[in-house]
DNA sequence: CGTCCAGGTCTAC
DNA sequence: GGTAGACCTGGACGC
């Protein structure tokens, strides 16, 4: 795949990102030639968005033992991410009581009209939050076509600009510094963004206890288990998994998408 | 043409 | 704490 990744004080770069060998992830920076700094800070844009950090071995020790998911031990579960956290909050928020079609507008819109060009041209990065904060309100409702997410987006992205609401800060956090009930209550605080948003933006940022459950998920669910369950079902059928239960959810769902690719 | 609703959320009870 | 209605948009669908 091809993404632009911002750079810290230095323009965007794009990159391209393919399977190496012995499982390593071979990456391409296009444009002119990147120097040291630019590299490391490619190098750490790639790690998040490939999630490449995280270690779900305690995840796959109880998979190991579930018939419905054994299958995932050799190494599924890292859910392609932004290279921000902010870039992930806004995609969500996209995402929600709408069709996947117009989610690609109004992320490509933001994209191509206040996002920074990559050195060579390549692509555009994601929006910051200062370029999304001032962003007039007539661009989000005649461009983006965001309807009432407009005034969400404007909103999260001026607290951040701001200073006064710190994303980023949310990925480091541990657990014990911030329980997943808290972060949960932080997010569902923010504009645009009730149960379904924070689990999903929880698992993005490897907080995986919650279950994302939603239009897709549910009659996903149904078709994949072989029969309807209510929310509380499927959150019982889940709960040994403990901190891994969303996580252990979504694979459950998706399993498709993987088998597909592995033959 | 009108109605419904899609990877929901917010407000007001 | 649980639930009804409103909410932008635009495709899908019935008439």
């Amino acid at each position: 795949m091809t993404v632009t990744v911002p750079v810290a004080r230095a323009r965007p770069r794009t990159v391209r990102i393919r399977e190496g060998r012995k499982g390593r992830a071979k990456v391409d920076v296009l444009g002119p030639p990147a120097g040291a700094r630019t590299q490391a800070g490619v190098a750490a844009s790639v790690r998040r968005i490939l999630n490449l950090e995280e270690d779900l071995s305690p995840l796959y020790e109880v998979a190991a033992g579930d018939p419905g998911l054994a299958w995932i031990v050799f190494g599924a579960g890292r859910m392609a991410r932004g290279a921000t956290v902010f870039e992930d909050v806004v995609k969500t928020i996209c995402t929600t009581n709408c069709t996947w079609s117009a989610t690609e507008r109004m992320v490509g819109a933001l994209v191509a009209n206040l996002g920074e060009l990559s050195a060579g041209g390549h692509g555009r990065a994601f929006p910051t939050p200062a370029a999304m904060a001032a962003a007039p309100e007539r661009f989000y409702r005649e461009v983006a076509r965001a309807g009432y997410r407009g005034a969400y987006l404007r909103q999260l992205a001026a607290s951040v600009a701001g200073g006064e609401l710190d994303l980023e800060a949310l990925a480091t956090a541990s657990p014990d510094e911030l329980p997943d009930d808290d972060l949960a209550k932080l997010l569902l605080g923010l504009p645009g963004v009730g149960p379904y948003a924070a689990a999903h933006i929880m698992m993005l940022i490897g907080r995986h206890s919650r279950l994302i459950l939603d239009s897709w998920t549910r009659p996903k669910y149904a078709q994949v288990n072989g029969r309807k369950a209510g929310d509380r079902q499927i959150e019982r059928r889940f709960r040994r998994y403990g901190p891994y239960a969303g996580l252990a959810f979504w694979l459950y769902l998706t399993r498709d998408w993987v088998e597909e690719s592995r033959g």
